[in-house]
DNA sequence: TTTTGTATGATTGTCATACAAACTCGCCGG
DNA sequence: CCGGCGAGTTTGTATGACAATCATACAAAA
């Protein structure tokens, strides 16, 4: 065995990007940017000539965006999915539930180096709130989700997570015009920050779904006429 | 309006399979059977000529189920996606948050038609159950989940559960070779449906959170190695 | 014998092209 | 005004092609 396979370089994770990939991240930036307003048509040849690729590769990824929800067919082809009310709240409902569930199990799986790297990320998440870089906090937050699902040793939810934000994301930047929720949103996930630091699993729990709830609120209006999420998880603090 | 428009015929959805669906559903069920196990490499010329299909075609199947979290791709290539036992114990952690969910939202939001048509899933299901028709009974199942989502009102939730199914499906026929498992699942569901009946969200979210716990400990053994699902549910109880 | 270099084939990722079927839209005749 | 007809558009599918990458085997060198 020679000196450098002893010198422990990085395995190089064949960052290959498949030009599917690629297409399809720049379909969810439109979608989320609103260049592609919801149900706003997706026509193939269109797009093709838009992106400057075949209609092979940006056939895949459109198969790709549309097991992830983003995209719906029509009556003919594909359009950006419109998200009813209904669908919108209940998609906070499950995130409510699903990080809950991270939370707890990182509160009772997550070792040093978690928690290390929790306490990263909730400090950039604080600058990127301070400096009101919109595109940061996004990404910051997704980020913080990340290390939330690794710590709890569950790839599972970290896969539906992410798939289920990119068809909110618009809802996301929505829920920001609103200048005072940066704060509470910190101030929320501070808490539950601190409950993970505690290891205390039904804080952490709680202050997870609180956060999603308080988001819900801000991103649909008050009135969420779905009571479900609320009252159920409240029973069950 | 004529006689027929008044007749409240079936919308007739258009059921038009198209080609790469069926692909996907005949992989998934290769899958599912064990005809093609974890681990086995996709060819896709191989495919191609085994099903009779383009490849390109059959590459926007495979993009289908790769999003479905069902094959993953390899150092070349697809292969069928290997479960460790952390994914599946977190799949079914998942499903419980998830099933728990919508079994609240049933009791608080399903009406008269919904309640009527889980009756009839849930006879149908004792009946799969009592001739032992393993097939049967998984159907069975998934449209009692599907009668159950579309009670409360949530798509979000059918569609995911859907998905992260197809990945265990394996191992739920695997449980139901345990022939007492059988009547204690049948037993469980028909708790969940009196409560649902009842109208009761939080003994439903209970039972169906049960039932989820039990089928865990019957396909991957009574150790659950992470013993979070349960602890934290039950503390809501 | 072990390591290195090379050839060969298999497989994926991407593209261009083709064509049938389904759909849209506007035109035309009643 | 209405209803059908036809042309153009768009999708679904198939085919063939090619470069890049990977696997394997094999030969050459140390």
């Amino acid at each position: 065995m020679s000196d450098i396979a002893k010198a422990g370089l990085a395995p190089l994770v064949h960052e290959a990007a498949p030009l599917r990939r690629k297409i399809a991240a720049s379909l969810r930036m439109a979608v989320q940017t609103g260049a592609l307003e919801p149900g706003a048509r997706l026509v193939e040849k269109d797009l093709c000539q838009e992106l400057n690729v075949s209609r092979t590769s940006l056939r895949e990824a459109l198969r790709e965006l549309e097991a992830e929800g983003l995209v719906e067919s029509g009556q003919r082809g594909l359009v950006v999915a419109r998200i009813t009310p209904d669908e919108a709240r209940n998609i906070y409902n499950v995130r409510a539930a699903l990080e809950g569930l991270v939370a707890e199990q990182f509160a009772q799986l997550a070792g040093e180096p978690d928690q290390l790297a929790l306490d990263r990320v909730v400090q950039c998440l604080a600058l990127a709130y301070e400096s009101n870089d919109f595109p940061a906090i996004i990404s910051e937050k997704d980020r913080f989700y990340e290390v939330l699902c690794l710590g709890a040793r569950n790839t599972v939810v970290l896969d539906l997570l992410t798939r289920l934000n990119s068809r909110i994301n618009n809802l996301r930047s929505l829920s920001r015009s609103n200048p005072a929720r940066g704060k509470d949103s910190l101030l929320e996930i501070m808490d539950i920050a601190a409950a993970l630091k505690r290891r205390d699993p039904l804080a952490a729990k709680a202050a997870a779904v609180r956060h999603i709830e308080r988001a819900a609120e801000a991103a649909l209006g008050q009135a969420p006429h779905l009571s479900i999420g609320s009252a159920g998880h409240r029973a069950s603090f």
